[in-house]
DNA sequence: TAGGCCATCTGGTCCT
DNA sequence: AGGACCAGATGGCCTA
């Protein structure tokens, strides 16, 4: 072992053993600082991180709230709770999109079977910033949530249905 | 009292 | 390197 042979050779060399235990416990000491000090950086750190992590949390819940203010629920309503808030937004989208739908149909029905082409993705959607196509949805309307007879004929009746009660169905 | 919901902490991973 | 995002763990609060 080179470190034994290294004190052997110092002791050979005469020097006085309090000072080698000097030297030991001056570099124990500075190994401790050096510990604390990582330590308390890391420390920092998480504590930095933390910090930040529940900001983001919060502006998520910010975020949630807003959505809760926008969607349709009679106000003697318990709050909805976080899964709730996102079903029934899915599902009021679904909704407002199959409404939207319904009510093209109406109005010209001779337009009605127009099955998304493979190049039609683009070109969607000029009617209404909610049409399905531009929900994100991509080129078709959100999957039901539920049947489609549901609302083929009724879409305000379909429109409470869906979204009048928290925790519609959901895929 | 059990179960649901929530806030917070934490360590890991990915991205800039 | 530092920040954002994520998922798991934990503990508190509330309600049936």
């Amino acid at each position: 072992m080179p470190a034994e042979a290294a004190s052997s050779a110092a002791e050979a060399a005469g020097a006085p053993r309090e000072q080698q235990q000097q030297r030991r416990r001056r570099r124990g000491r500075a190994r401790a600082r050096t510990e604390a000090l990582l330590h308390t950086l890391k420390r920092s750190r998480r504590v930095k991180a933390n910090d930040r992590e529940r900001n983001r949390m919060h502006h998520l819940n910010a975020a949630l709230d807003a959505l809760r203010r926008v969607l349709p629920t009679p106000p003697e309503d318990a709050r909805l709770t976080k899964i709730e808030t996102l079903r029934f937004a899915y599902n009021y989208i679904w909704a407002l999109a199959e409404t939207l739908r319904l009510a093209e149909q109406r109005r010209a029905p001779a337009l009605r079977p127009a099955p998304p082409s493979p190049h039609s993705d683009s070109g969607l959607s000029s009617a209404s910033p909610c049409a399905p196509s531009s929900l994100g949805a991509g080129a078709s309307a959100p999957s039901s949530p539920a049947t489609s007879e549901d609302c083929a004929y009724a879409p305000a009746e379909a429109l409470r249905a869906f979204c009048g009660l928290p925790g519609a169905p959901l895929r």
